[in-house]
DNA sequence: TCTACATAGACAGTTAATCTGACGAAGTGA
DNA sequence: TCACTTCGTCAGATTAACTGTCTATGTAGA
């Protein structure tokens, strides 16, 4: 099923491998040892640098406003994922870190991610998935660097 | 970017265009003639049959609750694009069907998704456009047919 | 054919995840 | 140093979901 009716067409194509995965992947992360974690918080874990990262880039690069990224970051802080430092080149801006916690979790995903990938390669084949991932690099590629129609 | 940092996983890789293709055909519909329709009311047209369908089936395929579903239906219920009648065959039950206007809507997205799907192929290749949508079609029916790790 | 249970949808209230607008504190460039 | 910009916060609104409860209707078994 897809994004506005229609067997089959791209949009479904890409809906459901992307719902199914995150869907799994929280799942199993709430199920281990991150209850804490939805799929919101997503935003911050994808984009936070190795040397922190301030909110408002953050928030720029997941394309919503920093109010609304600050509050992400907030409820990352209660729960222990990630803390915040005052950035010393700049006085008025905080840098968002990881804590062990964080790490923890980056970590746990990545395993995930990794099992979800073995999986798709035990349903289509080594070879072919292989292909595909390729594929969608090359689409992903060009789609960043092409205006849409 | 992906699902919890780590590059060019294949979080990442379905994320992408996903986001890109409905960001973009929102954008499209709302810029055409459809300015009420946001993206939530796709999961009425993703799924309702032509012959009509019930919100407790179209929630129960949303995976959402039916009250969240009645909310929706009601939206499009005042903007137009379907209206409700009560089903001869279950005096309990209301048949969600779509308008002319609805069908109008139907007609654009379809097109749209021609169009982007085009739009994949000048930037791919026919050959590897093809392949892409092969290997996504295979992908999609083994999700549905196997459990996840 | 009554009675017990199940189902369809509605009503009320709540929470989560956004948004907009206004602001103070801190940096920057002429 | 003064005008402008940028970083993050506060307050409040909106959207998209949720849970719980209720009525009307349908259905199957004693």
């Amino acid at each position: 099923m897809g994004t506005i009716k229609e067997q089959n067409h791209f949009d479904s194509l890409f809906r459901k491998p992307y719902r199914s995965y995150v869907e799994w992947l929280y799942e199993r992360l709430a199920a281990t040892d991150f209850p804490e974690i939805r799929m919101t918080h997503n935003a911050v874990f994808r984009l936070i640098e190795r040397k922190g990262s301030r909110v408002t880039d953050l928030a720029e690069h997941a394309s919503m406003t920093k109010q609304s990224m600050a509050y992400l970051v907030e409820d990352l802080v209660t729960s222990g994922y990630v803390m915040t430092m005052s950035d010393p080149t700049d006085g008025r801006a905080k840098l968002v870190v990881l804590t062990k916690k964080g790490s923890n979790l980056m970590t746990a995903a990545r395993r995930l991610g990794h099992a979800y990938e073995r999986h798709i390669a035990t349903l289509l084949g080594t070879e072919k998935a292989y292909e595909l991932r390729n594929l969608l690099e090359t689409l992903n590629d060009a789609l960043e660097h092409n205006p849409t129609p």
